[in-house]
RNA sequence: GGAGGAUUCGCAUAGUGGCCUAGUGCGCACGAUUGGAAAUCGUGUUGGGUGUUAAAACCCUCGGGGGUUCAAAUCCCCCAUCCUCCGCCA
């Protein structure tokens, strides 16, 4: 939820951010009027509660006809003062329902534009020449025993997989690496639940444009999360944090799940895109004036691990028709894909603002004291599809794999041999 | 799945319809005392909303929601969470 503050003093500003994504305008001012309605009818509440308050001690101390007189009077008052809060939560509930409809302000630094108005902010790397036809990392996972996607098929439908033998090594191998990279920054690391209640999954913003995306246990009542962004949100849900020693950072690590509904016939071979993976996801609790800075910080953090796995990259501002709802600005960096002479996302860093903790009601305390709304910031580690740049990239000839300087340590091997 | 118990201001507790504007202890903050400290004494100490230049004032908040009543922490109903036990499953 943005700030109603932010939207009475100026609501012009709102209504630019809205044309930045590409939506509806009328939904500032369908806000801007519920907060109206929603104002006087507490105000009209709150008088008529306190005329009665006051009413009902009198009756207390009155007796004999006296009373009687006052009690009727009394119900008179009850059937007003219930009338103006029935008034009361039904405003209340509209302007809940528009404010929760808006999504969040855009930072106006980012670019304006549909997706393929991204700025390209840097490349990191060269595309290496190849000097044989590179196989792509289903064709290689299969020869290196490391990928069995029919397998997975088999068992779960399309866009699942087994990682096997070597394949969930070097998975375990990676996720480690960004684990003890991300502890080494000040990260705690973090397993959290993978299902989680509505209210969780709405306050991180993912029940609105991106609800299909989304898997749903009707039984329990409860959502699968497609990134363990949202349990770490819902972490500290209705608490006042003390930041007085810094930014709140944690690391989860968690399987994610996508129903990816919407993306048929896309990215269809291999594990670029499939229903479940394993992430390592980086998420910050500041203060609202650290949040750009903090930002920076995650996508460093993110150039320092792709670093790791020696691959060319590239880094890209998104543009603000492709942001989240719950985004002001996102950093993706893309990997380069040789098999598909393209760059692919591998990582995603978001400065949601005060958006997401003001929906799940997370504050701390500022320099006097007084409660106020944490911004919170995510950025990934390290996932499943990171396998595909390494493969890729990383290949020889012959068909192996030569392993990246720095995950050797994690997985005992310096090049990955094909089994047959 | 079943039975019982619990949920009150950061923590611990008191509170069975109007004197609760929620008491007490601990903790915390500030002050007094002291050469300085401990102890002691005093004052303050949930969060949100309406309102205001700011304040004042007012309203809400005793796990959540609904109900009874002129009036609810207190009575009734539903739900959530935690604990104990039984059953079932792994």
């Amino acid at each position: 939820m943005i700030d109603l503050k932010v939207l009475r003093e100026d609501p012009e500003a709102v209504r630019a951010s809205q044309r930045a994504r590409g939506e509806d305008g009328g939904a500032v001012d369908a806000l801007l009027s519920a907060d109206e309605r929603r104002r006087s009818a507490v105000s009209r509440a709150d008088t008529l509660r306190a005329e009665q308050k006051q009413f009902g001690k009198q009756v207390g101390k009155a007796r004999g006809e006296e009373r009687d007189a006052l009690l009727a009077k009394g119900k008179e008052l009850a059937a007003e003062v219930k009338a103006a809060e029935a008034e009361q939560s039904e405003a209340e509930k509209e302007l809940d329902q528009a404010h929760r409809a808006l999504p969040n302000l855009v930072d106006t630094a980012a670019p304006v534009g549909g997706e393929d108005d991204y700025t390209v902010l840097e490349h990191v790397g060269t595309p290496r020449e190849f000097d044989f036809t590179p196989l792509d990392h289903l064709d290689l996972g299969v020869r290196l025993g490391a990928l069995d996607m029919e397998r997975g098929a088999k068992v779960s439908g399309s866009r699942f997989y087994f990682l096997t033998g070597i394949g969930a090594r070097l998975q375990l191998a990676l996720l480690n690496l960004a684990a003890a990279q991300a502890t080494e920054a000040g990260y705690s690391l973090m397993v959290p639940p993978v299902l989680v209640r509505p209210e969780i999954m709405a306050g991180t913003g993912f029940l609105g444009a991106h609800a299909s995306e989304i898997y749903r246990l009707e039984e329990d009542d409860l959502y699968l999360v497609g990134t363990s962004e949202v349990p770490l949100a819902g972490y500290h849900a209705d608490e006042i944090l003390d930041l007085s020693a810094g930014p709140r950072r944690y690391a989860g690590w968690s399987t994610c799940f996508r129903r990816e509904a919407g993306s048929y016939g896309k990215d269809t071979r291999g594990i670029i895109r499939v229903h479940q993976f394993d992430k390592i996801e980086l998420f910050t609790y500041c203060a609202p004036a650290d949040a750009a800075a903090e930002h920076q910080r995650l996508l460093a953090w993110e150039k320092e691990l792709l670093a790791k796995i020696e691959v060319p990259y590239r880094v890209i501002d998104t543009a603000t028709g492709d942001l989240g709802t719950s985004a002001a600005r996102k950093f993706d960096t893309e990997a380069w894909v040789p098999t598909q002479q393209s760059y692919r996302e591998l990582t995603s860093t978001s400065n949601c603002t005060t958006f997401q903790a003001r929906r799940l009601n997370i504050r701390y305390r500022d320099e006097n004291g007084k409660p106020q709304v944490v911004a919170t910031l995510n950025g990934t580690g390290a996932t499943t599809r990171w396998l595909v740049a390494i493969l890729e990239n990383h290949q020889q000839a012959d068909g192996s794999v030569v392993v990246p300087a720095a995950l050797r340590p994690y997985l005992g091997l310096e090049v990955i041999e094909p089994i047959a």
